[in-house]
DNA sequence: GCGTTAAATGTAAGGGCTTACATTTGGCAA
DNA sequence: TTGCCAAATGTAAGCCCTTACATTTAACGC
């Protein structure tokens, strides 16, 4: 080692007297070096502090142990969740996370993918099944497995862990039905682009249909994700026509902007108007009353897909998709209609 | 090219009918090559499909235009928001961004630093000033530059950007003191190895120092991140003696979850007791009384955080300390003390 | 003690790119 | 036309690992 630069594997390999194909197998798969000479060449890696040169190492092994993660938005608590336990569970197997964000917008995701697999991602954890058949073949060519996290689609083409938007938004609709609403408006985050949106829209739709409430008694407000959004949202639905006796909100924040809006227009909350929720985040709990949602089970889907990615990315066998359960939270902003 | 793998640089040059050298140069400096060869090389990248080969091109370059950054947790919507912002500001320059969490343990930490210089991070984003001497001379045995967020501290080593904790808080704790209030409680983060909380804590002590408050009036508990253990916590705080007039707390989080506790046992916030928070995110607003904090520019943190870091790793002049100002937010959990 | 085999270790060949330095080209002033 | 210089391009030396294959060592049964 000159004396002044960063040691290599060879300097370790010269200072522990063993060939730099030892200190390279005690580094990466100990078991085939004698204990001896593993505890000298641990002695050199230590002493001269040695780290592998990360360019030599993928070049010579062709994986970077890294897996790349585009998600919508780290604002977003259940983004955020998910991500947390994701990269734990990539942790745990010796894996970095990489991380991207597509603010909602599938040109820069694509740009993301290809920043990602350029920076050598070794997989990818993706958000829906909305995207362009362009990037599902680039993914294809460069033969990078990618997953599907927050949906769960047995046709899609990619794999994917998540739970069933549709169902768990249908079994809330059919819930709130049976307490008598029949007016009813939906506060959504933009349906274009975003599967998991739509699957609730319709979820709702259909649980109407099945209770023969006309297709004219939903009232649907699109708008972007945040607290504010959703209280004007909600201004906008009440002013815009008949004031429904529920509104379901795609995600628990707009939720609580509605809820929030509701109350300082004057309703009440549940007694004039029911207010849903979906997610499960913290703050469902933290408002008063405390809001009926959907709980998603975001950690438990992120530690999974962090297994089932690596699983695919070492080309172990691995399940095209995986189901969690998404379950009614009954709480306080539901009640009956009012009369 | 053989004609079944991916294509190189070789290939490319090949059938431009160029060196190796001009093909790398169309790519990353195109101002020195002439238009007439850019246009010929360029076709014959698209043609082949060519992108550069992640590991060789670190390897030639020693850079990897990855920047790391190493996070308590992304569920703490503070670093949350501020690492979004942070990976935004990377994205506009080129950067992709790595992260790893620490859970708020310094072993953690030191090994998330390993990791990420390992997978060749040019430079990282920590949290706080508490670090041990051994991290600190490993990064600067690297040579790997990082930034400290979240901390302002002209005298650390390690250059910061973020705001005065101590100030910040002290300014509260006057107000709150001149409101009226001598009996303190002070719910806390891990006080040990986190600078931040620490110098809030030093804040209170000094404020009441100067308004002649004795140090027995403080009572602080220490806690773990989280809405439950706030409410715990201040469960603690009551029964373990006197009532306070007033409850700091370490962040809004832990403030809601102790505000939430209050009123279940009855107490009327603010009148009986005032609760105070810190960071001032989307949470603060929500609860009623609305939380009394302060507001932290957590965004702007990190979009600077992502400006400074990248000058800092090319080479560029930048500023050892950035001072952001985190401002008082007067609500209604703070009024003055109950006679 | 010998032969056989498995375990441990060594040798050396890539791997694809960047860049310092060398060389060629072309434009322009005299 | 000549000479000079800057611009454009080429040459080739690394960069530091991993791993296939070769060699040495150790263990064991007879």
């Amino acid at each position: 080692m000159t004396n002044n630069s960063v040691p290599t594997l060879d300097d370790v390999a010269r200072r522990a007297a063993v060939s730099t194909a030892t200190v390279s197998r005690c580094l990466n798969s100990p078991e085939q070096v004698s204990k001896a000479t593993r505890a000298r060449v641990d002695d050199a890696v230590k002493a001269l502090g040695y780290t592998p040169n990360f360019g030599a190492r993928v070049m010579a092994a062709k994986r970077t142990n890294t897996i790349g993660a585009i998600i919508p938005t780290m604002e977003n608590a259940i983004f955020a969740r998910g991500l947390q336990a994701f990269q734990d569970g990539l942790r745990a197997k010796g894996y970095t996370l990489l991380v991207a964000s597509s603010s909602y917008k599938s040109d820069l995701e694509e740009e993301q993918v290809r920043a990602l697999i350029a920076r050598g991602a070794d997989g990818l954890l993706l958000i829906g099944h909305d995207r362009s058949k362009t990037i599902l073949s680039y993914l294809a060519a460069r033969n990078v497995p990618a997953l599907v996290a927050w949906a769960h689609d047995p046709e899609a083409v990619l794999p994917s862990i998540g739970f069933d938007n549709f169902e768990a938004m249908f079994n809330l609709a059919c819930k709130v039905i049976a307490f008598g609403h029949r007016k009813i408006g939906l506060i959504s985050a933009a349906i274009e682009s975003n599967d998991r949106a739509r699957a609730r829209v319709m979820a709702v739709r259909h649980a109407m249909d099945q209770a023969d409430i006309s297709p004219g008694n939903l009232h649907i407000i699109e708008t972007e994700y945040g607290i504010e959004t959703g209280a004007m949202a909600f201004q906008q639905l009440v002013e815009s026509g008949t004031v429904p006796t529920v509104v379901f909100c795609g995600n628990d924040v707009l939720a609580v902007g509605a809820m929030k809006q509701a109350q300082k227009m004057g309703f009440n909350v549940p007694s004039d108007i029911s207010i849903t929720g979906f997610d499960d985040i913290e703050i469902a709990r933290v408002v008063s009353p405390e809001l009926c949602t959907v709980h998603v089970p975001h950690r438990k889907m992120g530690a999974r897909a962090a297994d089932i990615l690596i699983d695919m990315v070492e080309g172990h066998p691995y399940p095209h998709t995986t189901q969690l359960d998404a379950s009614l939270e009954i709480r306080g902003s539901l009640s009956a209609a009012p009369k």
